[in-house]
DNA sequence: CTGAAAGCGCTTACAG
DNA sequence: CTGAAAGCGCTTACAG
């Protein structure tokens, strides 16, 4: 009767290597590695490979990342680079990237300031990590440029920059678009458009887009420059310093750059005893989960954010093996969710 | 006249290692090694110094840090382990982390599926890295001692568990006893309690610290033993399916294990036609940015999340470094914020 | 199919 | 103060 390999043991302190694996099951410490990352076809016998097997289970080998690194002259981490993860949205991205990663690899989060990216001193140091591969969040071009990074690269949300590297993009432009004929179509003539002060390309297109629209639809819109960080407390701020004279210039609708923004008018309307969406309507971008919550619920235009991340894993994954893009260049849909906040008839 | 050094140059696909520093410099890589790292004093005459210096910041040396962390035996790396990140909470508490941790440390998102832990395998991904430390965030026992980590170790939100690591607490009772407080005062005499799955410590210590609170007080709460998923939809449904019978039972007032679990009682009790306050009041834990500014604004229990993160990234700080912990265990206050969910009077 | 050996880039006793 | 050398744990030609 064969006995049962016993379940790998913890042994604090002591460190498993290949070595004590090779001596364990009589073989050299190549075909440990060999055995260890299932390059055994042709190479290894059936009875070595067993034999390591055990070896492996019953002193619960790990290969040492490290180690492994150095030879291979990369490392299994796959850094996620981005200027702001204290956004919702961010959140969900990153599960996409979780998820479509595997275990294969390790997710390292490069973070600076809201907003902010990472110059040359923070690049070096990222990249002395030997990265399997890069993801890049909402950069500018300068970032990018600092990278000039030779190993696999896929940029997330960098409308403008597909030359640089394959990237994987949120039409918003189309959910923008949607926005200003929802407003139009609901009467409202004269429109504010609160925007985010990080200059990021998304943010751009989102105004670029709703504008054109909005004049094609004989909306004007106050061009008064109104921006304030990603934050609730900043937007309603700002709102409340202009909306005396959005409202003595007759703007019935404000729209916000992002959802966050637009919490801040909705709490200050609230405060101003403003009604919504009567006496103004409000709309965001990003559809964020409490967007679907809040008394009124807002209108917003709905981007994918866990597909996001997930594709640029899948991307980023390719690359990394190897593998040719199919479409290096992916689009994913946005639409327009309306909610009460803009339409008395929505919840 | 002096040259003024030239700004370190990229030089793609050409990495720059120590012997290349060395034989610019005419030094040994010994010598490189002290100087890059600092460790110069006494052991490193003033002239070399210069010289490594300069070469270093012609070629734009970087120290390799898989090279660096096999030889020392660690990495840089920092580890965060969290069941779930899809929390505003948790971004705040990441950014405290990268605060406090500087750009010494590289900070590594260990995220499996939402709620779950990492098990044996994972915790050996992880250990293969050979971190410089770990965060570890609302854990159970069975997972730290899964994780028998020999090395520098903090538990955030871990309460109960003091005894394995040093640990960064929230003293979430306080807020819980503060809630059943305001909300006898308030005239409730019956109201029911929703639930997280999730069996984490945290949640117990809500629980109980509100149950034991609202018996003193008088109040009592419906068992039903509700729990759903940190999701608003979920928790919609879960009150909607739930409503019927407490309000047969005559419960007024719904508390929520966390904001999120609020929201979907706020989006069904809207969708039901029940007025908040007046027929239900509503209050939750964690007091996220969406909760100042949803309409009526949620009464819940505020929890530090940037300085939770903050603090213990400090203690692992003083761990890596060899340092004493002056206090081994914090605990960080938390307190009720009234809104008007709970409070006609409050906004 | 197998193993001895070189090499990845660095750090650290050690001898001088 | 300095450098030659060993060693961290692994992978991969290479010779057999």
């Amino acid at each position: 009767m064969e006995t049962v390999p016993r379940p790998q043991q913890h042994r604090p302190g002591k460190r498993v290597t290949a070595a004590m694996v090779a001596a364990r099951a009589g073989v050299s410490t190549a075909t440990v590695s060999l055995v260890a990352n299932g390059k055994t076809s042709g190479r290894v016998s059936e009875g070595n490979v067993a034999r390591v097997r055990q070896a492996i289970a019953e002193l619960g080998y790990v290969v040492d990342s490290v180690g492994s690194s150095l030879a291979r002259g990369v490392s299994s981490i796959v850094v996620l680079v981005a200027p702001d993860i204290s956004n919702p949205f961010f959140a969900k991205v990153i599960a996409g990237v979780r998820e479509s990663l595997g275990s294969d690899f390790q997710l390292l989060l490069s973070v600076t300031e809201a907003g902010e990216f990472p110059r040359a001193d923070d690049i070096r140091r990222i990249l002395a990590l030997r990265p399997a591969g890069l993801l890049v969040d909402a950069p500018d071009a300068e970032f990018i440029e600092d990278l000039s990074s030779t190993g696999p690269l896929v940029l997330l949300d960098a409308p403008g920059l597909e030359d640089y590297a394959p990237s994987v993009n949120l039409d918003v432009a189309h959910g923008a678009r949607e926005l200003a004929a929802h407003l139009a179509g609901s009467g409202h003539r004269r429109v504010a458009y609160m925007d985010s002060v990080t200059g990021t390309a998304t943010f751009e297109l989102r105004r670029e887009a709703f504008l054109e629209e909005a004049a094609a639809r004989g909306m004007a819109v106050e061009q008064s420059d109104l921006t304030t960080t990603i934050d609730v407390g900043a937007a309603a701020e700002a709102f409340a310093a202009a909306w005396p004279r959005w409202q003595r210039a007759g703007v019935t609708a404000v729209v916000c750059a992002t959802d966050t923004h637009a919490y801040g008018v909705l709490q200050e309307a609230r405060v101003a005893g403003l009604r919504v969406p009567e006496e103004l309507a409000v709309a965001g971008f990003d559809d964020l989960p409490y967007s679907a919550t809040s008394s009124p619920g807002l209108t917003s235009v709905h981007l994918p954010a866990e597909p996001l991340g997930a594709k640029a894993g899948e991307q980023l994954r390719a690359l990394i093996e190897g593998r040719e893009l199919e479409q290096p260049q992916l689009t994913l849909e946005s639409s327009l969710i309306v909610r009460g906040s803009t339409n008395r008839a929505a919840v």
